[in-house]
DNA sequence: AAGTGGTCTAGACCACTGA
DNA sequence: CAGTGGTCTAGACCACTTC
């Protein structure tokens, strides 16, 4: 590939030669990419510039690279997390699109009341608040990491319980209903440890959502945050006429 | 910075240290970063690990880089729009959040049904629909890309209406009425060309917001979806109990 | 004209994988 | 062991911005 007069640069155009290849089907998903000795041949350029055009896709979330072995095409299967159920019924929602999930706690604690989560409770920074941390899985596959914060005085009575088991099946089990949950979503770059413990790239696209769940006296009990890999999970809402306005 | 036995790469190194710079406030938004020369110098690298370095700060959406300027630390401001709200009301959302919105049409045309429409709609590949493109902006920054599908048979009578204005207005006004949206959120990297309009770097991370709208007889008429820079909006949303399950 | 970031080259060494 | 990708160097030229 020789450097025509076009403007574009020479690493955008072979990695969009390569995303049109991947796109037509010239290699299947989990299929190997050349390798950047045949592509050097293949295009006639540097190292360099052809790991820049790779390093392109890898971006595009198109490929995944694996050292000494190769780069792979990635599947772009996505499981669907309804908005509307709390996380217990993530299992249902996983096993109905044949997946099999699993949560893994990380920590459950009593911790200082971050500013935020202050905020969100109505709570002072003087106060504690209980945090429990969880991994979530699908088919082994990290997808999620789950902080939610729980009032100290809601949970205290079952403390025990709240740690070994999921929150809103036992807050139920308490008498605690949830009336109300405002969700907030947007999306985020994967900080340097988060790529680590969800086993993506540095910078890959994480989706967030920030909640907080209110009692029918419309007291905040709960809030939290979950974050979740960008490529692996989408959320389903239905808004009735009702509920919008 | 010399490479001492442990086993992060240089280029991590420093820019997990700029990162922390930047976070403590050394470093403030709009400000500029020491120049890649000066970079080399304090850390004592080749400009390629600099480069490097400043390309993870880039891909986490911290800093920004202009040709012949430098290297910016970047705002991280969102607006929020409300998933209830249809986009007629984006210019009050945003005016309440002190920003200036405004919606340039892109295209609007009779074409052929893609595969995916044909199945949201209950259409078959022959028949045809409206589709609008819509460049959605705040205070004249590029946010977000609309494009929407509609039914012939419902448009038909206004096509022109449609056209001109707003979809859901010119839909009231004419007596259709919409009685449930779903809607799936998720999110995706920037294509070169999604990129370029949307004037993001190539693998930026997107929302993406897909839906379909029902009339009272369960039909479904509109369907889209709505690619939004994930460094400059989020979604609101409030489930009640009603609402869940 | 000086300074900035963007592209590209040639070449070296390392770490990991798999036969 | 050969082949893969990951890191890093030194150096060149270009395009753009600012003075």
């Amino acid at each position: 590939m020789v450097k025509t007069s076009s403007s574009a640069p020479l690493h955008l155009m072979i990695s969009e030669r390569l995303r049109h290849d991947i796109h037509r089907g010239k290699y299947a998903v989990g299929e190997q990419l050349p390798s950047e000795h045949q592509l050097m041949a293949v295009f006639n350029v540097s190292r360099i510039t052809v790991r820049r055009a790779i390093a392109n896709l890898v971006q595009q979330g198109l490929v995944e690279a694996q050292r000494g072995r190769g780069v792979f095409v990635k599947a772009q299967h996505k499981v669907t997390r309804s908005l509307a159920n709390p996380l217990i019924f993530f299992d249902e929602d996983m096993e109905r699109q044949g997946a099999i999930a699993s949560i893994r706690n990380l920590s459950f604690a009593q911790v200082p009341t971050p500013d935020e989560v202050a905020q969100q409770l109505g709570l002072r920074r003087e106060d504690t608040v209980y945090c429990q941390r969880k991994l979530i899985l699908t088919d082994g596959v990290p997808v999620a990491i789950d902080i939610t914060h729980i009032r100290v005085d809601i949970g205290q009575a079952f403390a025990r319980e709240l740690q070994a088991s999921l929150i809103y099946p036992t807050l139920d089990r308490n008498g605690v209903s949830i009336e109300r949950v405002e969700v907030n979503l947007e999306c985020t770059h994967a900080t340097p440890d988060l790529a680590e413990t969800l086993e993506i790239a540095l910078g890959a696209p994480l989706l967030v959502n920030r909640y907080t769940a209110y009692t029918a006296a419309d007291q905040p009990i709960i809030c939290g945050e979950t974050l979740s890999r960008g490529d692996r999970l989408s959320y389903a809402v239905v808004l009735t006429k009702g509920t919008r306005g």
